[in-house]
DNA sequence: CCTTGATTTGAACGGCTGTTCAGATACAAG
DNA sequence: CTTGTATCTGAACAGCCGTTCAAATCAAGG
């Protein structure tokens, strides 16, 4: 009993980051073992380190390929030069890439504390990046006279919370579609800050 | 060795579950361990199991009582008549309880799966007693023309998720004090609902 | 002072933890 | 068919986990 037949790193190494994801959602971090993992992909628990040097690493990967995904696939966005237009694409694009993966934004909302100090700062820089993508809007938009805020570090807080909220409670087979959703949101949104 | 001197059940009680509620929110619940409780309080792992019969009941006390006292202390408010005044009320009242214990809120929301699924339902129908009486605020005001509302389950989500929110970065010592943080956030929810 | 009950210790239980590694097997290339 | 490498197994490591309980000590009332 050593390798098995059919087993390939290409095969296995996104198995097992995909294990590991749907269980530290489900379970948290701390309350997930190796041989949880290796038993979710049919594998003995040696065979994980041929992946990961340690469990925190494979932690920290997952948030931050989500992290990165999530800066790529904003930035893909439109550069509408309207700010309420470009408001209402940030809007509904928050809402549909969070409700697309809410495994991965379970785990990079309530797992920080789970990551290394060291760790920690470069996924804490990343959010904040994205925060900051969301503030230029609103600044943009009170600078043309089109928003009024009281204070655009806070709407900015404000927006996401609200808008990230909606993977508390949303569910694919719900009584509304995701298209719904992000209009009744982006109204809410339009409503916050428009002068 | 055994019993200390000075050992009293009505100090060792609350040490333990201040202990518990720090640590957890801290660390978060699977992460720590009955010896590092124990450690807190200055007293071995044993002596915890005369307060509660295992970890699950110490979790579980700890976010019941954090239920029943928000609860409590949202029935204290003052029934105005006015639904713009209760929303204000609400809103206000919402903002300053959470943040004046972040570690409860923070186990609250965070710790719900590793309740027992009988205790994850008290906890979980307590939660949505909650938010109806923010629902029955935004009905009364809808129905008497004063709020606009496209969806109220979803606008009740919306607005506790941004009230909540508060809590990701509000510190004592920030640039802002409570009263305004609350200004700021009552004139958001405001403009979200009004017609 | 003595007794009763409250409170804690200290040790023990079986079981699970993350991690390492030599050896075994499968695959791919020559 | 042989060889070299990629991949996995199985066992082992020291250490921590939640929980139990008899024995020891303290506090309080008669």
């Amino acid at each position: 009993m050593a390798r098995t037949a059919g087993s390939h790193s290409a095969d296995t190494a996104p198995r097992i980051r995909a294990a590991a994801l749907r269980l530290f959602a489900r379970h948290g971090y701390a309350a997930v073992s190796m041989r949880q993992i290796a038993g979710e992909v049919g594998v003995q628990v040696g065979a994980l380190y041929n992946y990961t040097p340690d469990k925190q690493s494979l932690l920290f990967d997952l948030m931050q390929s989500h992290m990165t995904e999530l800066m790529a696939a904003v930035a893909r966005l439109p550069r509408a030069g309207d700010p309420e237009q470009a408001l209402q694409d940030f809007t509904r694009f928050h809402i549909r890439f969070h409700a697309e993966r809410p495994d991965a934004v379970f785990i990079a909302y309530m797992e920080l504390r789970n990551l290394t100090p060291e760790n920690f700062k470069v996924v804490e820089a990343r959010r904040h990046d994205y925060e900051d993508i969301l503030c230029a809007i609103l600044d943009r938009g009170t600078d043309m006279g089109r928003f009024q805020i009281a204070d655009s570090r806070i709407t900015t807080m404000a927006v996401i919370a609200m808008l990230t909220g909606v993977n508390t409670w949303f569910r694919q087979t719900g009584r509304l579609s995701l298209d719904e959703i992000e209009s009744i949101y982006w109204d809410m949104t339009r409503r916050l800050v428009l002068a």
